[in-house]
DNA sequence: TTGACAACTGAACGAAAGTTCAATTTAGTT
DNA sequence: AACTAAATTGAACTTTCGTTCAGTTGTCAA
């Protein structure tokens, strides 16, 4: 192109920017209609259309969303969209070496009290971060609340027993608790067919299966984690799950990283809602954070799909790096 | 407030946040529309459209025009609603210790450049920013265009003549130049009187006056501007002009700061289209910039309130100070 | 100069957003 | 527990916005 050529181009093309940039300020700016804008320059209103169109898509007129919040939402949607979720709640961590547990826990709680209404069946899991929700859960008096335990109680533990919770979280809203008499883990494959036929547990297991929400977390299988440390289950049943291939568990059924349940004697003498019953549920909360725990929320995702997932902003990001 | 109501007050308001974040999220970043962000919330899509002006309300969400030429656009747009402008150009200064004539020279150039067409009246004033802006004219062989000079020529300058300036301008287009065969400045009121009289300055006064669009310039009346470096008028006429009000010139008339002109025996001999007739031509071009000007462009403003004006970042700046 | 092509411009339509008003719910008070 | 006031919600309507298509202008090559 000779000088001339591109001088005049050069002109022009400055002009229209100079016109994109006024049509883009008073537009956005001065909050002019565009009809307004395009009086002001001149010029016919579809043109205006076009040139905030144009400004917007050379990156001239940026939208930005402020607060540390925003970032947080952004990992959200990224979240729901990745996974497939109705909604993801991610807390935010001030330390990254920090246990995100507590602000799992309130974020936590602050959501289940507003799932809470009048008639419901809710059935809960258990484990550290729901225990710690307790607090943050706005009981209210609502009439014909059921809350049904998903698993059976853990004979060995003080705390963090699903009795326990179930029975507080029912207190809180004056709802009538179904426990499931019996230990969410027997000694046999054997015992465990007694229970279910003798004893009627079919009953509660029914209920469970009817629950419009449930609240749930998910195990890691690590040596620090919570099952083990408070001595549920010995140091060589870890190993052999993990040599089955299991990541995690979900009200101990332990699956795999395609949160497929393993092939393993463990998985036969547990008493809790199986997986595919959790993931019948209309509404299913999952609870969980922590690095440590990605690969078993991703398996747990795949295994009951839940609708909710509260984590937090570490984890979150950790979920969505894969 | 008691502790509890406060602290329901605060969860409530923080989910209110969150909501609101989100929707701002889905609709700016994502770039649904309402309904979609209604749908995705779960809420009505009216509630989506008040989220959001909640949210621009709050400055929660910011939109920002990028470039260094947005804040030269500001400008524009400031000058043009303080000053009832239709246009106000601002050319930008790289360094505030510089001269901005180039820079303005430049952008009046380019604006003069669009305005011209065929069958087309101009009327042009001088000065070193518009002797300046002749290259930056872009000239085209355009029918029927009529250049006149709006004042007198000037005897002793050989640069910044009104006479060479007009004559040029109208080459550019290859138009026709009507000078006004007289000088600018006349030694008295009898002589300026003859002339415009007995020399038959009337027709090119006349042809002046029904120009479509005038272009010009304002003088200082500091010891460093053109007029007086170049000789036109001695020391002791600016001094008697300063105390007579005189703020500066347009076209050699002289005005006060509220652009009325000074009662002074200059403005007598001067062989010029008056302010008033000025102000009738349609449109109007002001070029003019230096922060030694800001009080005569004010004044030059109130005298024929221009449609346009062109001038420099630091000189818009200061003349929106005051 | 003429003709073909491309870029730009403007009108009409359909979609989206904002406003107003009535109805409902909620919170505070008696 | 019942009432009032305030806030919130949703439906109907108006305005504003975006897209499509046809017409125009300007540009380049033959």
């Amino acid at each position: 192109m000779a000088p001339p050529h591109a001088q005049r181009a050069r002109t022009k093309s400055d002009a229209g920017d100079e016109l994109r940039l006024r049509a883009a300020w008073i537009y956005y700016m001065e909050g002019e209609t565009q009809s307004n804008v395009a009086a002001i320059l001149g010029v016919n209103r579809i043109t205006v259309t076009r040139l905030l169109s144009e400004a917007r898509r050379r990156g001239e007129v940026t939208i930005q969303i402020k607060g540390e919040l925003a970032s947080l939402i952004e990992l959200q949607r990224d979240l729901e969209k990745r996974f497939g979720l109705e909604r993801a709640i991610v807390a935010p961590v001030s330390d990254a070496k920090a246990d995100p547990t507590a602000v799992i826990a309130a974020a936590a709680g602050a959501h289940i009290s507003a799932l809470m209404r009048a008639g419901l069946t809710i059935g809960v899991g258990w484990g550290r971060t729901l225990h710690e929700s307790l607090p943050h859960i706005e009981g209210r008096n609502l009439k014909d609340v059921r809350v049904v335990s998903l698993l059976g109680g853990i004979m060995e533990a003080r705390r963090f027993n699903p009795a326990e919770f179930a029975w507080r979280f029912a207190e809180l809203f004056e709802a009538e608790g179904y426990l499931i008499p019996a230990p969410a883990l027997v000694d046999s494959a054997d015992a465990r067919k007694v229970l279910l036929d003798q004893c009627g547990l079919e009953h509660v297991f029914k209920m469970a299966q009817t629950a419009e929400i449930a609240v749930f977390g998910a195990g890691g299988i690590s040596e620090g984690s919570t099952t083990y440390k408070l001595g549920h289950l010995n140091e060589s049943e870890r190993k052999s799950l993990t040599e089955a291939g299991a990541v995690g568990d979900v009200l101990y059924n332990f699956i795999d990283g395609d949160g497929v349940p393993v092939n393993h004697p463990i998985n036969d003498r547990v008493i809790s809602v199986d997986l595919e019953s959790l993931a019948n549920i209309p509404q299913r909360v999952l609870v969980s954070g922590g690095s440590d725990k990605t690969v078993v929320i991703k398996a747990a995702i795949r295994a009951v799909s839940p609708t909710v997932l509260v984590t937090d902003e570490l984890t979150a990001r950790s979920l969505l790096k894969a």
